[in-house]
DNA sequence: ACCATCCACGCAAGCGTTTGCGAAGAGCAG
DNA sequence: CTGCTCTTCGCAAACGCTTGCGTGGATGGT
């Protein structure tokens, strides 16, 4: 610990009151270039920096941003949380993080609400709340920011997750698939995570739109996971007639999935065919076709969010967001899980090789 | 924002003077049982929370502690800060995320220390730091922990990458493998990473404990990712005499080599076995062979270091954590890709079915 | 009934900034 | 040279809490 120099340090040493040096060094108004100058040498000079809590204790703002998420170590949320961070260090703002896993977890949160007097916002990333808990957050008396899902009351910023099962389903479709299955996610005893039901929506409509029923049997609902990809494709194949094409909530579902197809020795994408959603690295590796969506975006746009609802300056490059609400495009990556089902062409298409999957590869960012 | 209820607010409604709130719900000595209670209704009435601004300014340390990641959306680090923020938050402290990613983010944070202040403990996560960076941590005046490498300077907590490295090595020995390559990393422009110093030396020595002389062409070199792994495969395949075992960084690593071999059309573990490092959930999803580690636990006997470093109490799961280094164990987990070379043993081992590495498989924690 | 203890509590002095307001000095027109 | 406006600074009052020290009253012993 060292003896920590103050701002009446710098004072003394630069030959200025105490208040010259606070607008000296925060760009005040107020104080010629030369003093200012001559503050920020001493301040230099002494490795000054104000302390953060007199400071905001004075001026009644935190300077932190708190981030609400289910599951920083996915790579969904990891990302967000990491788009996040970049442009607020930029601005200056502090990124203080709540970790808060699965139902019980999120209880205690509304419940105590930490992050209370502790932040100048919030963002919420993609979380399952109830209208009470969603109630609870203007406790906080902070703005709320909602980052990969909607919201009616707060500004957010999310892909359109209906379109992007859409885009997914159409895809198999116009491969020539009709029994297409949907391998959606729940929460054990958890809430409404908006993007399954907007994604079950999106699959619903694309098939309506097809002219196509929808089978109960094709749509199974699994706990969220890579294992629940598998238990979900082991059973879809045991169905008496099984679909051809599968559409999975997310690119590690659908790796699960994929998992069980390979022990299963069913032929990807001879006998199914396979998408996914994000564009997962492990997308990627596995050669799975999937529809891609950016977190590090989503995070970064909500930053913007809170740097605005804070009267703070955006960065350029984002003050394009729209606060009443950002729709965030997704892009179909086709792969090499998908292919026309077997029965329907007669080599509508030759078969894909590895060669031609690389084509199709979308470049890295 | 609401009107903002002060602990004056609650001294007034309790009937006492504020230095009683205060003692009060700090829960010090020298008040009474009953005037503790009454106080503690009326602030939960009120929904009162102290000003952490105010109460730090005064009591003199912030409640926050830092964590440097250099890489957030990957598995490893997520895990470490998830670790942290559990034991973390369990004390009532903060999580302030510093996320800087290559060097030359790096060379900003050390520059600038926008920790300065910020923080009482800094948790520095696998960082290459060069002396003179670690000199500069001083600067910032509060206690330091390295997490996942170890430190001759800080308490550190950190598995033995050596002996993991040996581990693997000796798993492809002990199968009967001779020719053994390992697939290391660097960061282009890159500092010193601790692991991948290590895990090469760990490398070197098992083969020289085997008495097998070290061919410098089996040791490839390539950037981080599995992109260098696929790469380095490559390399390796066009070999004049290539490798029938291969150890690989990490299993993302690893995975990149996969894939490389899969389109090569190269048998695994028939022609090449394949060992990683990490236990990523993705190794169990390709049935993959690796060494693993808990960066969870990791993130958790870091925060007890911190923990004691800052004179807290520490969680007693956690009390054992030594501060002057802790090394956490490693296990090998064989999966399917290792198996005994195909001209050594005339069929050491029967073919590994599906079903036998699935009783192989390490329980999923 | 008296004094010595001890407990509970209040007073007030910080903690290190920010900021409204007033004062001093500089510059300029008349 | 005087009077006026601007600019540049310093004074001091917050900001909301913690904590050392002092006081009054209850308690216990004699």
């Amino acid at each position: 610990m060292k003896p920590a120099v103050n701002m009446a340090d710098v004072a003394v040493r630069a030959g200025v009151s105490i208040s010259t040096v606070s607008r000296a060094l925060g760009g005040a108004a107020g104080v010629s270039e030369a003093t200012r100058e001559r503050v920020r040498a001493v301040a230099d000079e002494l490795a000054y920096v104000v302390s953060p809590e007199a400071s905001r204790l004075s001026r009644g703002s935190t300077g932190r941003v708190g981030v609400l998420v289910p599951a920083i170590h996915l790579w969904y949320y990891a990302s967000v949380v990491a788009g996040l961070e970049a442009v607020l260090r930029e601005s200056e703002l502090d990124l203080l993080l709540y970790h808060v896993e699965g139902p019980e977890d999120r209880r205690r949160f509304f419940d105590r609400l930490p992050a209370r007097r502790k932040v100048d916002a919030l963002v919420v990333v993609a979380l399952p709340t109830t209208a009470e808990q969603h109630r609870r957050l203007d406790d906080l008396g902070v703005a709320i920011i909602s980052a990969g899902a909607s919201s009616e009351q707060h500004p957010w910023v999310a892909v359109d997750d209906a379109a992007a099962a859409g885009a997914a389903v159409e895809h198999l479709l116009a491969l020539g698939h009709e029994r297409i299955a949907m391998i959606r996610t729940v929460e054990p005893d958890g809430g409404d995570w908006q993007a399954d039901r907007q994604r079950l929506a999106g699959y619903r409509s694309a098939l309506q739109r097809a002219g196509l029923e929808e089978d109960r049997d094709l749509v199974v609902t699994v706990p969220w996971g890579p294992d629940g990809g598998a238990r979900a494709m082991d059973r879809l194949l045991t169905l008496p007639h099984p679909p051809t094409g599968v559409f999975a909530y997310s690119d590690e579902v659908a790796i699960g999935a994929l998992r069980s197809l390979r022990r299963a020795r069913v032929e990807v994408p001879g006998a199914v065919s396979l998408v996914g959603v994000d564009d997962h690295p492990m997308a990627d590796l596995t050669d799975l076709t999937t529809v891609a969506q950016e977190p590090v975006v989503i995070g970064r746009c909500a930053a913007a969010l809170a740097l605005r609802t804070l009267g703070l300056p955006v960065p350029v490059d984002l003050q394009h967001v729209r606060t009443d609400g950002q729709r965030l495009g997704t892009r179909l990556v086709v792969r090499g899980t998908t292919a026309p089902p077997r029965a329907a062409g007669a080599r509508l298409a030759p078969p894909r090789s590895p060669a031609a999957a690389e084509v199709l590869r979308a470049p890295r960012s």
